[in-house]
DNA sequence: CGGCGACTTGAATACTATCAACGTCGGTGG
DNA sequence: CCACCGACGTTGATAGTATTCAAGTCGCCG
């Protein structure tokens, strides 16, 4: 019948903690949407990558976007939870604050991801979320988002499914944290980036990073010095090529399987590598099988 | 002081109070069917501490529990997923198995633990979980949870926000794991395991490790040597006592706030440094403020 | 132009891993 | 019963990697 409009509060972009307790149904003329400022439910579960329910073309439900500029927080640690955001654009980290200010970043979120799921436990956010760039997002009032679950079960499952998915991830990134070494993570670190990139249709094998040498070092366990010596050493080999914040990828294949650096004296460029090692099988193919030393 | 628990009867407060003996349903709170036990909804939401749904007291659900011994696995990576698993008692590990083979140890679940979550995602297993004692297991078929949950909304939400808690725990294990020395890891990781005991009905402050060195140093991303060391270090200074897998631990604040230890040679027992730091104020109060270093 | 934040690079230090030897505990089989 | 073995744990010596401290460069903005 009409079409009903839920959002948070009618905050533009006042990043910091949202003061109204309880979404508010706009009663003004608030859903005339201009340009992009509104989403479907179908355009939310499309940006998720999960089923959309077969819609009730009417009774519409629409989801407000608010922009956000680069270095504002979307929510912050302690902060009441009320919504879930989806990222429609830009580039975001979510950090930890430990007991002494330091920050823990925790991961780089861009278009298509969700935030906010750890403010679901107990009702308060346990992280923050800091856009690295200029941020269009989509507010999911937490209990609308119950609501339509309530209505169509796929969604529920869906947003198990993310969950989960989200749950895993981290779970590798344990993995990766306490077992590989510098050079294996910021390896990972740019060959997962660049299949983010890809699967957004955008390069994999070149782009720039939105983020600095101190956040990627937080984000990996390591100091932004081991950061910048790590890509210089990439660099030098040729397995990147990297000016600041431009990268390019130039072996992924080496850089998914690498391990350790071969020392600094015995290191060639990859344009050298195959010839070198043609015929010759001195040189083990690093990445591979060096390993052996970690059992 | 009485230990007469029931866990049938109305409130949904601890199970926590059954310390004595073996956290063994009994009698008559399990249902006894070919050998095996059974729980109903209630008594599995008691374990995970969320709020049971008003039962409809006919067409009752029955969780069948399953044994495991130690060294059993309760399911593999790359197994379908078809269940999750409630600890009901005994202790494990998961863990993840990377490309060389490798095992990364992830989390110790216990009593009220619940297993399995990684496999919602895509409907198979990322992880796999090991019983490290003999362990009693509460089958919760996924079918019939979703099931339930379309009926019981509350158990919907209590499901995410059962998943949005673990998210929470992965997160504050990955700041630890980037940012804190080994001993602060080691310090750490006892405490946690002392509150989790706690939380049991157990001792906190007295255990014993149910896993290896290695595992403790897998899951923390150190190796078995170190563990090793560090407890010897903890012991010597009187922070703990240690006997092969048995733990005291005797200063839980220090152990809480250390971040690393002082050089050995001006290292004292906590017994004597009391009365060593008593009108001298010469050594800083290790643990608490020497962390200048960290910035 | 000055200053600041981000980045790079070098040298020294510190921490943890690695390698190795040995001790302990429990179980098994001679 | 004892010897042996394997898994676990402790401890020491050494090596190696990442951090720390320290300049110094680059680019950007007031």
């Amino acid at each position: 019948m009409t079409t009903a409009v839920f959002n948070t509060s009618t905050t533009s972009q006042s990043s910091v903690a949202t003061k109204s307790a309880f979404p508010v149904i706009s009663g003004e003329a608030g859903w005339r949407c201009h340009g992009n400022l509104w989403s479907n439910l179908r355009e939310v579960c499309d940006l998720l990558h999960i089923p959309a329910p077969a819609a009730s073309a009417e009774e519409e439900v629409l989801f407000q976007h608010v922009r956000f500029k680069a270095g504002q927080r979307v929510h912050t640690i302690g902060q009441d939870f009320e919504t879930l955001y989806i990222v429609n654009s830009g580039f975001l980290k979510t950090v930890l604050i430990d007991e002494y200010g330091n920050e823990q970043v925790l991961s780089f979120p861009m278009k298509g991801d969700l935030l906010g799921i750890d403010g679901i436990h107990n009702q308060h956010h346990a992280s923050e979320a800091v856009a690295l760039s200029d941020c269009d997002i989509i507010l999911l009032p937490y209990k609308t988002f119950s609501a339509l679950g309530r209505i169509y079960a796929e969604l529920e499952q869906a947003m198990l499914s993310v969950l989960s998915r989200e749950l895993v991830r981290e779970q590798s990134m344990i993995g990766m944290l306490s077992a590989l070494s510098a050079e294996a993570k910021v390896a990972r670190f740019l060959t997962n980036l660049g299949e983010r990139f890809s699967l957004l249709g955008y390069s994999g094998k070149t782009f720039n990073l939105r983020m600095t040498r101190h956040e990627i070092g937080s984000y990996l366990g390591l100091t932004l010095e081991t950061v910048s010596r790590t890509l210089s050493a990439f660099n030098e080999i040729g397995l990147i090529s990297v000016d600041q914040r431009q990268i390019a990828l130039n072996d992924i294949p080496a850089l998914k399987t690498l391990r350790r650096l071969p020392p600094a004296k015995a290191r060639m460029k990859v344009s050298e590598k195959v010839s070198a090692l043609v015929g010759k099988s001195l040189l083990p193919q690093w990445g591979q099988d060096i390993s052996v030393a970690l059992n």
